[in-house]
DNA sequence: TACTTTCTGTCATCCAGTTGACAGTTTTTA
DNA sequence: TAAAAACTGTCAACTGGATGACAGAAAGTA
């Protein structure tokens, strides 16, 4: 469990004056906290780069949401897909319509190849993400979000690896695809089996990461 | 729930002259029903298009396996996710290594352009199988399962569609998540309920689609 | 043909995880 | 600083679906 499609940060890759005149033809958007910024009723088929803030790519029923991922400064995205997108925080964008963005990327090869390896990303996530719907538990779905987070996100300290998650349980449990209820459960097992401590709101120090990947020890 | 990935037959788009020379450099394998074609351990890194037979793509874990896709004549498919990939039935293959179908498709931008519709084909398929988990129960996936099969594969009669589901219970289960007994009993309901009816093992008469998408009617 | 293997239908049992409720806490807003 | 809003922890009740068992049916096999 992820919480990021891929690693790859276009706005590096932009840098480059190759793409000068691809960056050109973007146009800057920004939405505002909690805002829609896209959702499968729109069908406008842009391609977006994140400049600043964090945004959601989720799916959502009735009043039931599944968070794919939350995307960062230099993550790309497309819509076209059945995904809902809002804006966690304050956002900065650079779209692009997909049409124009295909023409562009037919005659610069190199782009194209990026393109693929971001796509080839995106589906290895999406995998597993499946992966991780099909075969494990709550717990063992919460473990491996907290453990991949840590190994991303975590700072190092004496004490052990201290983690800013960041999210509520209601967002969490969103990510994993289970309930508030159950996450606050096990997230608070977690803290009295001492393999998690509390710091503050969504900001946790996980002494020993061996001992989070073997919970809960049967 | 498709069991195909893809709508695009890449050995429709292989006849044209242009990728004479891309065909000369696939490697022609067979394997026979029930062979594993390759796993994870693998690691190999193989493209290859299905030129006869039918293989299947799983997640596979201790002894639950999940189908992601079942592929047919025309499909492409490229390894290095976790996937395991078996034979259904005997198939022939045309592979080629990914470094080497890289280097092909940087030096022929139109190549890319397929590449890219594709793997966004993959992807949407797989944030279509992630709704269906997330948000539909069994008899959800089955039914959703089943229309798009006859949507895709049904033959149309006087008495309704005929369709050739062609996967044992236990093998419906691993496509749509589920266990054999849980189907066998939905599938019975459903014919109890006069919106199936059994012809022969695997082959199904659906009399009317409508009724079908409503199932169950609570 | 008989024998083995694979597939199917159905039931009783069991449990992980959802749901709703509610009290308590923290944060935000004005 | 007070009131409103958002978040958290916990529990009891419920349920969808997995699991194991077993008998019967169909398909291979020799």
């Amino acid at each position: 469990m992820k919480t990021k499609f891929s690693s790859i940060n276009l706005l590096d890759e932009l840098q480059s004056q190759e793409y000068d005149k691809l960056c050109s033809n973007f146009n800057q958007v920004t939405y505002s906290k909690g805002q829609l910024i896209y959702a499968p009723a729109h069908d406008q088929d842009l391609v977006f780069i994140i400049k600043q803030g964090k945004i959601r790519i989720y799916l959502a029923m009735e009043d039931k949401e599944f968070s794919l991922a939350l995307l960062e400064p230099g993550d790309l995205y497309a819509t076209h897909t059945r995904a809902h997108v809002t804006a966690v925080e304050n956002v900065t964008l650079l779209t692009m319509p997909t049409k124009e963005f295909h023409q562009y990327m037919m005659t610069h090869p190199a782009f194209s190849r990026i393109i693929i390896r971001i796509l080839g990303e995106l589906l290895k996530q999406s995998f597993s993400i499946i992966d991780n719907l099909v075969f494990k538990d709550i717990s063992g779905r919460l473990t491996a979000f907290i453990l991949h987070e840590a190994q991303h996100n975590g700072h190092q300290t004496d004490e052990g690896t201290l983690l800013n998650i960041n999210l509520t349980m209601d967002q969490l449990a969103a990510v994993i695809g289970s309930s508030r209820q159950t996450v606050s459960t096990i997230m608070n097992a977690m803290i009295r089996a001492d393999i998690l401590q509390k710091v503050d709101r969504g900001l946790f120090l996980i002494p020993n990461l061996e001992l989070l990947k073997n919970f809960p020890t049967i």
